[in-house]
DNA sequence: TGACAGAATGCTTACGTAAGCATATATTCG
DNA sequence: CGAATATATGCTTACGTAAGCATTCTGTCA
């Protein structure tokens, strides 16, 4: 019952404490406290448990850090994405799951500005991380090819201009594109406006491919209009061109679900309905388009399939260097809303 | 003019070039190289040259993992958070951004279940971060305090509990859900209902408290209905509830921007339009609350300057051991949107 | 010109761990 | 029961860098 009643408590993450203490209280070698630690079926029962007993009082915590240094390995994937978009953020939350379900973490280098990607790409060397994870349309292709260089697993996500270059992953942006028009020829649209992000992107070339190819094939035009950027506001601010380009289509193509919830409610403002007036139809099945709000006609990325992918391309032992790059592509699945006149079900 | 003619060419991240294969073909020690890297003031220049010439020649790139390991620095900050939530993905990407500036790295730490979080602590110790951020209600005071005996700066962002037993960062949850609350009175409203996320949440109450109080005191009761989840799913079928409690209240007060979507679309699905038949406020300040689809009176977190103070607090020197925990609070700004009848402007 | 301050550089060690090899103890079989 | 085998543990070193101290070099002034 006396005052200060833990002269050393079994708290965790003491101050310094590192194998070779735990090795000394424990009354054995640092090897053995080592091999407790990574290869416990290596040293009998009675010693582990000793040493065992020996750590958690002491509070003792492997370092990492050390660990990798010795090790080679830092049990770390990174990843260079754009800093803003759902898009991105769906992504990343998805692999920072998958990843911490194989006790690996990530770590995330984000840019704001097109530019920013060298600067990122640098510091990302510094980390001898055990795979990176590529994405954005804003890495180029002399980027791609440095990357592939560096003697570390690297992988492109969702960025069309890497295939050949690097291993990738990919939705198949053209085929998904490309049913999404054929639903719209079969519910008989006969004019179509394709709405693009940026067309420097790479996913927005290969998207549009898809939709004016097929469209194509049956006679109707598809006239491109960028918007600028992928976020809401460029689709809001886009729908007024849309308006003021009569008569009005039979449908709207966005090359991107967040782009097509502003050229959504950019039309309705411009007292447009959809579906009535037009049909509108997104791309990536971000969890917004279900919402009762929109209900968009879009093409689901299965973002589990494709980051489980990408995961295992990284973790997978190393291919002979002079093999060309593995290139995945996963099909998506649309989803009928009502925005071409599905009945939300 | 031969065919192979790029014996050592000077692509980045060679192999394993080491601060000594530098040292050696620029014919200095390697503690000059690294000087070179770490303290270039303390190198003449021509040496200084010499030693950049043959680190970019040879690709050499600093290896930040053994460096860490002998200046016991990492320039990495680790976030503890739930894997879902748009409110959460929104944080996760201003910290990066943030961090990034400061050439800092962000390495994420999410979980699916609140089970997880005993498991993701623990890994999160191995890692010697420079700092560490703990978000999610989930995490409880004795978890919360085990954290604050680590040596390492930790800081609980937007987590009530945790005032008094860690530095902590918060909007003020109960000041701005009491603002909220003062403009419904304001325009009218008698009869409130109250749909929180989950109740185990600190946020939670501390949002409750700030609506039921200045309710009170005006004589307005303020029922609480649990949505059971801070989701959009979670929102759209509390609604049904809602409905049911004839009659209809005035207005309804939502915990969180995303369960108030839910509800917004889950009442319209009903039949009851928002915001004719009852108003409703959120609270977050999501970019999706000033979507016209909802344009939702919410409270806006300055999720920027909460961000920024929580750096600060990680990066700031060390305190008092002893001291109170400092706990910032940053208030935050009403959104005035068309669910409580402003004119969207 | 000799001595001395100051700058520039080299040498050595330590960060905490894991792997290779050497050694000590337990187990098996002829 | 002794040798061979297997099992368990200890000893040593290396991962790549930074910091402390020792050393060399440059220039300045008496």
């Amino acid at each position: 019952m006396s005052l200060k009643s833990q002269p050393d408590s079994p708290r965790s993450t003491r101050k310094g404490v590192t194998s070779v203490d735990v090795a000394a209280a424990a009354g054995v070698s640092q090897a053995t406290v080592g091999r407790v630690f990574s290869s416990p079926e290596k040293v009998s029962p009675a010693t582990r448990d000793k040493v065992q007993e020996a750590a958690e009082r002491l509070g003792y915590v492997p370092n990492v850090i050390a660990r990798s240094l010795k090790s080679r390995r830092t049990n770390i994937i990174g990843a260079v994405v754009p800093a803003f978009g759902e898009y991105w953020q769906s992504v990343l939350t998805e692999f920072s799951r998958q990843l911490a379900n194989q006790d690996r973490q990530l770590l995330l280098f984000s840019f704001a500005e097109p530019g920013d990607v060298d600067g990122v790409l640098a510091s990302v060397a510094q980390y001898r991380l055990d795979g990176l994870v590529l994405s954005s349309a804003n890495i180029g292709q002399a980027q791609l090819a440095q990357m592939r260089e560096s003697d570390r697993p690297v992988v492109a996500f969702n960025h069309p201009a890497a295939v050949g270059v690097v291993p990738s992953v990919s939705v198949d942006n053209e085929a998904g594109m490309a049913e999404l028009a054929a639903h719209l020829i079969e519910v008989g649209c006969r004019d179509v406006l394709y709405i693009g992000g940026a067309s420097t992107a790479s996913t927005d070339q290969s998207r549009y491919r898809g939709a004016s190819q097929t469209l194509g094939n049956q006679g109707i035009a598809c006239t491109y209009l960028e918007a600028g950027a992928f976020t809401y506001e460029a689709g809001y601010k886009v729908a007024r061109q849309i308006v003021e380009h009569q008569p009005l289509p039979d449908a709207v193509m966005v090359s991107a679900d967040e782009v097509a919830f502003g050229v959504h409610d950019g039309l309705r403002a411009a007292g447009v309905d959809v579906p009535a007036d037009l049909f509108l139809t997104g791309f990536d099945g971000l969890s917004q388009s279900a919402w009762a709000g929109f209900d968009l006609t879009t093409l689901v990325q299965a973002t589990d399939v494709l980051v489980a992918r990408a995961i295992e391309i990284l973790l997978a032992p190393e291919q002979p260097a002079d093999s060309d790059p593995v290139s995945v592509v996963v099909p998506g699945t649309i989803r009928y809303g009502k925005t071409t006149g599905s009945g939300h079900g």
